[in-house]
DNA sequence: CCTATAGTTCGATTCGATTCGAACCGTATC
DNA sequence: GATACGGTTCGAATCGAATCGAACTATAGG
């Protein structure tokens, strides 16, 4: 397994987050991460394939609207909103609030 | 020729949005209306295919970015910058200011 | 060590968006 | 009417993202 790659806060584009956040199943997940909680991959998207999973975790961290932190055999899931908010303010609350 | 079909503000989806600018050609399109300007769509996509062109034109309208306008010819394009800011405040600026 | 669990990686497939050419529609101009 | 111009529509091709199964890595617990 490689290491958990995450772009600093300078290094977001908003290019990127739109790319990412255009996809409903990511779409959701930002959603269900909207109140801070930081949970784990299954608790997200259990019914999810494995595979597919690990696809939009992978998007969604690289472009940078999650944080991932391994903890023993769990990846848990920290929505960016400080990163988020400084470099696109407004952009994650239209997302979440519809 | 169909008529031209806008959402109204209240019909605004983020979803459709976020769908709408997760496109380098389209974003293109958005940062050269962002000064408010009206352009034909010959001006601002000259060296496209007229049916790439369209595609693109009708998605930025279907979706709510851009208001458009027949006059003889020409279709003219404007950035419907009110609507957008006022139901989802921030995006339209995180996009423009890359 | 053995097994179960959490997630990754790979290759193949599927699926939707993009792209284009060609034919078409409407308008302006002669 | 004839021609040119600006866009649209259609069907076909292309291309990339999403999806999945299978094999794999790594950790936890017995």
């Amino acid at each position: 397994m490689e290491e958990l790659e995450h772009p600093d806060r300078a290094g977001l584009r908003i290019e990127a987050v739109l790319a990412a956040l255009d996809h409903p199943v990511r779409l959701r997940v930002v959603r269900t991460l909207a109140d801070g909680e930081e949970l784990t991959c299954r608790q997200i998207l259990p019914e999810m394939t494995k595979s597919s999973a690990s696809h939009h975790w992978r998007v969604l961290r690289e472009n940078g609207i999650v944080e991932q932190r391994r903890q023993g055999r769990n990846l848990y899931m920290r929505l960016r909103r400080a990163d988020l908010d400084a470099r696109f303010p407004g952009v994650l609350d239209a997302v979440i609030d519809g």
